[in-house]
DNA sequence: GTTCGCAATCGAAACGTTTCGACTCGGGGA
DNA sequence: TCCCCGAGTCGAAACGTTTCGATTGCGAAC
């Protein structure tokens, strides 16, 4: 485990016969340098298998070339979309040749103000973002580089990527309504997630809603938590609302609404149907394959960190927000049982 | 976003009248600073605001106080463990105030190299290794700190934690042995994974052959990819084997199983049984409840990621090997349907 | 009353880059 | 012919820490 004294631009200097500062430039090209002379420096490089030293850089050139993830610390539960949006991320760091750094989500910024003030980050990606967020308020106020995943009730001069939640509600609904239903659910995250004003939980209401009233249907929200007992209500919930004959779930509300309809004896789609809001990689794992609108999570993960990126190299370039939306793929949805019908 | 000028430790030292590297004694504690400076550092400090700048930390110590847990490229598939023994390695990292980088993996080590030589990180964690893998013989070869979540086939002087499945799969063979299960399957992951020698597939392979063999049971192994077609492959091999009455099932595997199972009309448990082995965090997700033997993925990112910060802080210590193993939690499996008895 | 050792402190030299200003050398425009 | 300019190069000064060696008092041991 010796570390052994690793070679520097100074070996690289003496072995190609030129200055430190021409081997800088000759790597950096922010001065021209002859092609000989680069020749022989790339070769000296190559030949004593030279990796310029990072934190010597950063220290130098004041910036880390490395953005930070703030990721929901999750001990006891899949925060699938966190985990989908983390790869995204990923693949777009690498591709600019950045470096990710993942950090653990606290409520409040001083965390995120430190990885950035220490020099540990020139950026940082937030997600599970509030509709008023402290953290945001904080780098806003700090003037510090940075993109959600989500976004803000306010979100003047941020950058931002998010999914359409209300849109794709709506979408849900409408089909709900064309296929013949007239009584549907929705599986809401609980406040306890992300705080009462978690921009999805919300901007999903909204659009149940607005869709309802203009369709003049029937509909409820369910709060659903982590907790298995979770399944428990949507049981009671089931048996109380005879007529509501779909639901439409969000992220992995789809759990104890499978698991609370296999317990009825129902079955999806004949008896009850079934809308999930989620990303491909999981609803690709359920059974029965569920009818979607397919949040592109591993996009908006990809975007998050590229718009962030972008903005770090080239801070002239306006901030950057985009609002996703996915597709509706029919699977586990169909008319209603006629049963439930007058 | 400008970047104003930040507070260094000269300022500090300026404002409390002593020495900058009284400053640093003061931080670090590494030479012995009176009560009453120390005491003015601090509130220098405090009303300056200042913050080490780690990258400079980082080049004069020769450490970076960082770690990068080398992360498989997921674009099409939900690599389900990877994402929890990353959240798990995210724990550590953080307790031991480190920082957590995360680089793709890529087959060839040059990647891992270059990030540890450029003084990124101090040491890396390694996943999907294989029983012969050449990145760990690289950094074996070099004397790079490094820990493997998983295991090779020769371990000398390596810190690991894994996963017993050879272990697991012989427990769920014994409980479906004893519940009357006389035809039992292994559905494994497929070698396209991660190349023809990868731990966990090689070893519930040998777990499974040898309590078949033990007990004198027929059995058979089922390679699983992840593509959405392998689910018809289950399909056909649960029609041509009729006796086959209970599977064992790896990661995700339990999906195709779960699908082909339901077209075939076949109840889980009642016509069918099921073990998976798997995260607790996944299994909680799926319809019906199953029989698990729980791997434990967070554990295991976290120990990986300890273990190996150990061995930075303190380099005589011995390296460390782990193997976990789960508890069964019995929930769909059960006697085999009476028609298959003779 | 020396001498020794230790606590407390300081100044300066790193660590490995980037970048600024200055220098040289030719060639082209005046 | 003189001057200017740009390409190509160099040396040196940073960047903000850590750490080494040296220096000062001061009480204890001789």
């Amino acid at each position: 485990m010796r570390r052994t004294r690793s070679v520097t631009m100074v070996d690289i200097a003496k072995r190609s016969g030129v200055a430190v500062s021409t081997v800088s430039y000759a790597l950096s090209g922010k001065r021209s340098v002859s092609a000989e002379t680069r020749e022989r420096v790339k070769r000296a490089i190559d030949e004593l298998g030279f990796r310029p030293h990072e934190p010597a850089r950063a220290l130098k050139s004041r910036a880390s070339r490395a953005i930070s993830l703030f990721f929901p610390t999750a001990r006891d539960t899949l925060e699938i979309e966190s985990h989908i949006f983390l790869s995204g991320a990923l693949e777009a760091t690498s591709e600019f040749d950045y470096s990710l750094l993942v950090s653990t989500a606290t409520h409040d910024p001083s965390g995120i103000v430190a990885t950035l003030e220490t020099g540990r980050a020139d950026g940082v990606i937030l997600m599970e973002v509030r509709l008023s967020d402290e953290r945001v308020e904080k780098l806003r106020a700090d003037g510090h580089p940075f993109s959600l995943i989500g976004r803000c009730e306010d979100n003047d001069g941020i950058s931002y990527v998010d999914f359409d939640f209300e849109d794709a509600v709506c979408t849900a609904v409408h089909h709900l309504y064309e296929l013949g239903h007239r009584h549907v659910a929705l599986l809401n995250r609980a406040p306890s997630i992300a705080g009462a004003d978690y921009g999805p939980t919300v901007r999903s209401h909204a659009g149940f809603q607005s869709a309802l009233r203009e369709l003049s249907l029937e509909g409820d929200q369910l709060l659903c938590g982590t907790s298995g007992a979770q399944y428990i209500e949507v049981l009671r919930f089931l048996e109380r609302a005879p007529t509501c004959t779909a639901a439409i779930t969000l992220s992995v509300t789809y759990a104890p609404l499978l698991a609370a309809l296999r317990d009825l004896g129902r079955r999806v789609p004949e008896d009850f149907s079934v809308v999930a809001i989620i990303a491909s990689q999981v609803s690709d794992l359920v059974t029965p394959p569920l009818t979607t609108i397919d949040m592109p999570a591993y996009e908006m993960g990809r975007l998050g960190a590229e718009i962030l990126i972008r903005r770090l190299m080239d801070d002239e370039l306006p901030p950057t927000q985009l609002l996703l939306r996915g597709p509706l793929q029919v699977r586990s949805s169909g008319p209603p049982p006629r049963r439930s019908r007058p």
